[in-house]
This record gives structure tokens, sequence and C-alpha cells, in this order.
DNA sequence: CCCCTTCATTTGCATATACAAATATATTAG
DNA sequence: CTAATATATTTGTATATGCAAATGAAGGGG
């Protein structure tokens, strides 16, 4: 093995950004709701999980930029998923209707995409890299 | 544990994108090139070990499209790193001198970003990881 | 009650990245 | 040799995402 794929292979930098592309790809094919992307998918399921969360609360559980969560709830808002309501400084968000909806297809869809990937790469080994990838975040984003 | 943690824990494509998301903010901190992003290196690397490598390759080496490859190329060609040279209906990359630079510096840093996340997530762990993950990208692009 | 600081959100701008359509070149069938 | 097809690259357009600066709202000290 040369230096080269040395490098490719143990680069976490390299190797987790395109496994995230491939896996994203796979998630686009799966996820098709029209309008909303996949990403918005997991903010709809914290939502659901948390009425009346805090948008900085919501930032911090996907790990995403506060600017980045301003886009994606005002998406959100325009496809009439959720609702924003000011509470002081702070933001609250909270799902409609519309938005139950769509989170019930979500789970549905996420069995689909937990079995395209399974059965490429296996139950458990999935399973397991999940959850080393969770924990390695938790690592980064506590440390760094 | 609830539904919703079970989601984020287990779901790869969610635990993948975050865990892109947080070493590539590592990388940037890492790799301070001024113009030259990280993504850009890689390429770099490719062109280094592959003088006059074809696109198409360089896409298949990096896993990006072909598009993606196009505007990298033209950044890198701007800045005096590589050059392109039409072959029929391939274009050739190769690295100029000030390229060449770039790549010893490039892998400086990267053992500098090496021993960042090693810091934290431990060698041996960091290791495998890439690893695994290397494997699963290369399970998922044969598979799907 | 007003000013200053602090914190949450938004906006402006930039980058990485992709897909689909357009283009350019090469190859093959007739 | 030309027309049709195949392949590589480019361009148009779109999305996700971030940082830094701007804005807005709260609360404390005078």
């Amino acid at each position: 093995m040369n230096e080269e794929e040395q490098v490719l292979i143990h680069c976490l930098y390299f190797t987790a950004s395109r496994f995230a592309r491939n896996i994203t790809k796979l998630a686009e094919k799966t996820f098709d709701f029209g309008d909303v992307a996949p990403s918005y998918l997991y903010m709809i399921m914290i939502v659901k999980f948390h009425p009346g969360i805090t948008q900085k609360e919501l930032c911090h559980k996907l790990s995403i930029a506060p600017s980045t969560s301003t886009r994606f709830i005002d998406k959100l808002e325009k496809l009439k998923l959720v609702t924003k309501k000011m509470d002081g400084k702070q933001t609250r968000i909270t799902l409609t209707d519309d938005g139950e909806e769509v989170y019930q297809q979500f789970r549905i869809s996420l069995k689909e995409l937990f079995s395209s990937y399974s059965k490429v790469l296996g139950k458990e080994f999935s399973k397991d890299l999940s959850k080393t990838l969770h924990e390695a975040s938790n690592m980064l984003e506590r440390d760094l």
C-alpha cells in the first residue's frame, strides 16, 4: 500500500466526509418527500418529541449552526409543518398537524433506509458503526 | 432511552453527517492554508501520486461528482497549483511546482490533524474508525 | 428610567456539493 | 466518410451549511 492510500484510509476527515456523502445519497433516494429533504426530517422528529423547544436547543441536539437552524425553520414554516412563537429573546417551535403527519411517514421511510444500508453493510455492523459515530461526535463536541 | 434518542443514535445518515460536520470543523482549524480548503488538499495529493491523472479517475478516487471536480480543478488552476491538459475527450491534471510545495505543507498539517483528533478520540480508535468508514464507503459504492 | 452588556436569532455572504442539461470529442455501424 | 451513439467535461441551478456582522430583546447598575 502506498503513501497515498495510507492517507486516504487513515484520515478521518476524508473517510468521514466520503462516507457521509455516500449515505446521504442513499437517504435522498429513500426519503422521497417532495419538498422535505432528509435533514429537515430530523428537526421534525425532535420537535415532535419536544413541543415548544427553543431554537438554541434544536441547534444543540442536531449539531448545526444557529444560522442553519433559522433557515431550516423558515422553510418548515413555509411548508406549514411547524409554527414559530417568539418568547422573549427565544423562539419556540411546535409541530402543526401537517407536521405530525409528515413525522408518521418519516418513521416508515426511516425503517426503509435502515434496511437499505443494512442489506449492504450488515445489520449489526451498521448499528455499531452508528453508535460509534454518535459517541465520537459527543467526544469531539465536548473536547474541542 | 426514548424513541427520539434511539433514532438519533441508530440512524447512520444522521450520525455520519453529524460526525462529518464535527471533523470538518476540526480540519478547517488545522489546515490553515489561506485559499486552499481541506477538500482541495486531497485532490492535490492524488494528483501528486498520479501525475497526468484524468478527471474521471480523480472523481472516482475522491468519490465526488464530475461537476464538483470541474470546479475544484478550476480553482486549483487559478491558484496555479495544477495544470490541465486536454487529451481527447479527457482532461489530464498535473501538479505545478507551487502545487508540489503546497503538498509538502499539507503532509505536515495532516500529521497535526491526526494528533488533534487522536488526542480526543484515542489513536487506535481513530485509526480503526477511519478504516471502518473507508471500507463501508467501498461497500456502499459497490452495491448501490 | 436609560445605558451597557449579554444572549438568541437573523442576514449577508461564501463554500462544498449535487443533478440535469448542454457541449465536445471519440467511436462505431453502415 | 457520415450519422448515430457513447463518453467526458462543463454549465446552470439548487441545497446544505458555516462564519461574522447586524439586529433584537433582557436584565443590571446607576
